[in-house]
DNA sequence: CGGCTTGTTGACCTAATTCAACCACGGTGG
DNA sequence: CCACCGTGGTTGAATTAGGTCAACAAGCCG
């Protein structure tokens, strides 16, 4: 129960090259503040991981109401949170990118209230209950940090809630991919505001609370003006600043370091 | 000020002898799984409290931004959180009930992302974050129950989101209401569906993505319809069980215990 | 009493949905 | 190789939910 297979992308741990990179989980709250983690804490949490898995596209991780004893870690790829109505319409109420703890949150709720799916192919790794309870017991700083994933997670919520509440179709669109593009940034993911993610405007649509069609019209318009463009998953952001300003996107909610203040 | 004055209304619930309301923090998590906490850990959360306050109506509490050492916990009244958008539109994202936590999250993030404010008059229970980091290392469990608290938060933050992104204005303002009901009987401040909530309705549009106008109409579907009524701050739910389904309000992300089935 | 805030209602306007048709593309199987 | 099909994307026309603007009523308080 190693799970280091993954971990052989560039050698073992505990060497003294420190290139963090040398870690499965060297992508966990990259840019927001780990630096309050000790090397220590990060291979902990390192070896802490049961074993690794890959997960094919559009295929359930967690389900509504399953009572689970392992949180999963996001290795490669993305990972959505959603819910569905009455009528099976669905409301994306998160996305995942590498680094994030997708469901670390059933560590002490035990139980979700929704259901959880891979979006493209995707790389996870586990963590059994069990080994958290341990580390929260023997590591009470390292729990925090853990704690403090979880609550990254809630400001992306609240950030939704206004994003549905107060802005009309373009700026919903707009924020969503600033937010993408900003949390893929401090993972190392995007390179100059480009990206590929693996949705399609349906997808988008699910996760703006608009309808596929307006969707679409909402894009050509983005398109059109310029601003950004999203074809068959590739992202192209043309210009972050105006864009930003029309989804009234402030990354402060995202708790990245200072010096990610290029994203403004 | 001992806060015990508020306990005198006995919460109903709890069993034989142990009146757990001889304690200020008796609300936290009632309902919810508390019974996972030990009656020493509440001892230790109750007699944790550095200090208590009241607070006037439509006070900030907490602004946007600000660092903070303390956290909140809500001992009588209702408490919102919101963040404007530039031009001064408000949302709110979350509303917080007697025996919540209101800014727990700060305990780990140092920070909040958004503001909070009282809505009518208050009285508040605060915590040093020095002395929660103590709790982190001597009590692992209770530390995960705090932890579970903020989850709870971030569970109804979901919740709002598929409210606002599926719902139309009337599922809004039912789902709302639905949930502040359950809320509030949890802890024993709804009784047969009837409580009191100071809220303008230019407030309930803030935390439905409505506008003032379209909450009044839509208030007034519900009243003549002979579901719910809500006039002056008093919410009367005429019919629980079709403005639920009208909301479709599924309590369970509020992850009560089983015996509040009663609910459904 | 006047002056505030909150609630109420009507008339009009706009953003977004709905319905529907159609296109582009990447398989797959004959 | 092409015909076929399914998925995802694109566009137009008609419809509707909700927003905007504006006036007015009901309290409440100094």
């Amino acid at each position: 129960m190693s799970g280091n297979v993954v971990a052989s992308l560039s050698g073992g741990q505990g060497g003294a090259g420190t290139a963090e990179t040398d870690l499965i989980t060297y992508r966990f709250l990259a840019g927001r503040g780990r630096d309050r983690m000790s090397r220590a804490e990060l291979v902990t949490l390192d070896s802490a991981m049961s074993r690794t898995r890959t997960v094919d596209p559009r295929t359930a991780i967690v389900r509504r109401g399953e009572y689970i004893n392992v949180s999963t870690y996001l290795i490669s790829g993305y990972i959505c949170r959603y819910m569905d109505d009455r009528e099976g319409h669905r409301q994306l109420v998160a996305l995942h990118v590498p680094g994030d703890f997708v469901d670390l949150h059933a560590f002490p709720m035990k139980r979700l209230d929704h259901d959880v799916a891979s979006l493209g192919p995707v790389e996870i790794g586990t963590y059994e209950h069990e080994t958290l309870a341990r580390i929260g017991t023997d590591s009470p700083h390292l729990t925090r940090m853990l704690w403090y994933s979880t609550l990254l997670d809630a400001a992306m919520h609240r950030e939704w809630i206004f994003r549905l509440g107060r802005l009309g179709a373009v700026g919903r669109v707009a924020h969503f991919f600033c937010e993408i593009d900003a949390r893929l940034a401090m993972v190392g993911l995007s390179e100059d505001h480009r990206f590929t993610l693996p949705l399609t405007q349906a997808d988008l649509a699910e996760a703006t609370g608009l309808t596929g069609v307006h969707v679409n019209r909402t894009l050509r318009r983005l398109r059109e003006d310029g601003l950004m463009s999203f074809r068959h998953g590739a992202v192209e952001i043309a210009d972050p600043v105006r864009l930003a300003r029309l989804a009234e996107f402030d990354p402060d909610y995202l708790y990245g370091d200072p010096p990610a203040a290029q994203e403004r």
